[in-house]
DNA sequence: TATTGTTATACTCTATAACTATA
DNA sequence: TATAGTTATAGAGTATAACAATA
């Protein structure tokens, strides 16, 4: 049993026209999370501009680094990214010799994809790179505890309860 | 005096090279922000798809129905868009007949800018659909309580606290 | 000199259609 | 026929520089 969510539905009253209350920006849930990504990916592209990667690239050396030997369709639907789009990102990491295709024995159509050795050791500094800036952002948000509360309610938000 | 965050510090070990943990993508807040943003923003598209309205088309015309008069640059101000890129958005609720730029007495170099008397009708069947898109938001999270304190967690991420 | 609105422009991200080679 | 990768392309969104009118 779900609890009642009329908290914007507009209020009817006795004479001709309804009255309409213009909801304040400030509690519309689209812009303010909007807002708050905008924050988070300019505080990630000013910690990254040295490295000069952007989020996307970020994503999906994380992928490939966890599961190696993945198809592009697959690291691209996970990420939601279209495939045609997948493939100028992933030109990017292999002209800079971060990550490689591999012709895959199995289905000679598809490529398997991995991280060079300097792909791994660029993706190990990465991921320190990237801890300080998580943890700038879990001190805003006041602790851990107020960061698992935030993932949580993102996952009610946008995943699907049938899964 | 805020709780210690190193949720994310990378563990030193004894050996030379320092062990690097790859993060798992659904504890990397920006990323996490940004699919639920996207999940919303889709759901707002569908939701005004017959209007035809952008989420941005909704603020602007959100600020102008709260604070009618106000110039170009305070409107493009308060929503983070870049005054040149506000022309082309005004130009379209102007073309459509929704808003207006007013020549100021008092400036002569700035527009103020108004709803039409469309615009006022048409703003108010936007608040009734949006509320209906924002009602199903607030029941995906468990209802008003949790959107509170989403809105709180967004709000200590992407404010600035000397504010 | 500085600001408001504007134009022009470029770059990124995203979406779709169509091709090729394989299955 | 369908799928994986690719190319081409078009549309948003966003960023910067420069200009005219006005302050």
């Amino acid at each position: 049993m779900t609890k009642k969510t009329s908290g914007n539905a507009p209020q009817e009253n006795d004479t001709e026209e309804t009255l309409v209350t213009i909801p304040a920006m400030r509690e519309i849930i689209g812009y303010r999370l909007r807002r708050a990504q905008l924050f988070v990916f300019h505080d990630f592209l000013q910690t990254f501009a040295k490295m000069k990667l952007r989020p996307a690239e970020f994503s999906v050396l994380t992928l490939i680094a966890q599961t190696p030997g993945q198809k592009q369709t697959e690291i691209a639907g996970q990420l939601g990214i279209k495939r045609a789009n997948f493939v100028a990102l992933m030109d990017g990491l292999e002209r800079r010799g971060l990550a490689e295709r591999r012709k895959a024995e199995t289905d000679k159509r598809s490529h398997s994809l991995h991280l060079t050795a300097e792909g791994v050791k660029f993706t190990q500094k990465m991921a320190k790179v990237w801890s300080a800036h998580e943890d700038r952002m879990i001190e805003r948000l006041g602790g851990v505890a107020e960061r698992d509360t935030l993932l949580k309610l993102l996952d009610k938000l946008a995943t699907d309860p049938e899964s």
